[in-house]
DNA sequence: ATAAATCTTGACAAAAAAAGTAAAGATTTT
DNA sequence: AAAATCTTTACTTTTTTTGTCAAGATTTAT
């Protein structure tokens, strides 16, 4: 019942990717060292968000990854989808038998249970985007730091 | 994101359980048998729950296990917490730097979105008891209650 | 054009957690 | 006393997670 690292590693680079926004493409390099993830394993992570269409990359010199789309058309369970993959709590525990579909009715109770469950994670996970949890632009009085 | 197969198993068990409330004692053979989980790792599941004092047990000849309080005190929180560990969803990804107890608010956003999904999940789980599962007895009529 | 910077991709390995098995022991009822 | 049943611990296997490594492809700046 928990979120995986590389869902969690996800997430800190996409709001250090979207913190970025105006400032061009930030490369996996600078992410690496903000967010203390190593390079290797973040390739992996931009790479499948790059896949699911939730951020892009420009290459070469100067290069680096900007998000796809408007930090608030970016859910969280968009990007957990992609990193944990689906939220499914718990499947039928006997999906094989010939018989019938289910055991029972004991067994329905339960899986009708997770059932409920995941829709209300998935529903907590959907109201909550990016932008949501983005830092406010430094434009204003405060130094800013690159 | 799901519960464990221990966690689900569980739970089965308790129903099975629960529903043999008033022909006295349940074993574990019987479980087993219903639930297509093997004996010994039954035994393992129902010690724990027993430990927690969710159930009790007889020992000795026609003994077997039952709920320790009436199924509708029983939650399935409390089923999760004993058999898949606590709700936990993320904690914070530097617990052990000096300089400050966190890195920043890009992760202390992070953290906290993880904190209000653990709080969602907990709610849930602990508005519904093992009676809201129950299947009635199959004396009564067959009423769905919420 | 060329070199350097950067993203891309696939294979692999170490570590941790989950799932399950086995077996000897303790207790109680009949 | 025997049989049924729960108790407990140790161990094994399997799966998942968490990464590392390295060669390759692409693009920009000069």
């Amino acid at each position: 019942m928990s979120i995986s690292t590389r869902g969690r590693y996800g997430l800190r680079a996409l709001l250090e990717i979207a913190q970025n926004y105006g400032s061009g493409p930030i490369n996996i390099r600078d992410i690496s060292k903000n967010q203390k993830i190593s390079m290797s394993y973040l390739e992996q992570i931009l790479h499948r968000l790059k896949k699911a269409g939730l951020i892009r990359s420009i290459r070469g010199a100067k290069g680096g990854y900007l998000l796809a789309k408007e930090s608030n058309q970016i859910t969280i369970k968009d990007i957990v989808k992609v990193l944990d993959g689906p939220i499914g709590v718990a499947y039928c525990d006997f999906p094989n038998l010939r018989e019938k579909s289910c055991i029972g009715p004991k067994v329905c109770a339960s899986s009708i249970l997770w059932k409920r469950l995941e829709l209300t994670i998935d529903d907590f996970l959907s109201k909550v985007t990016l932008a949501d949890l983005k830092e406010e632009p430094p434009s204003s009085k405060k130094g800013m730091r690159k």
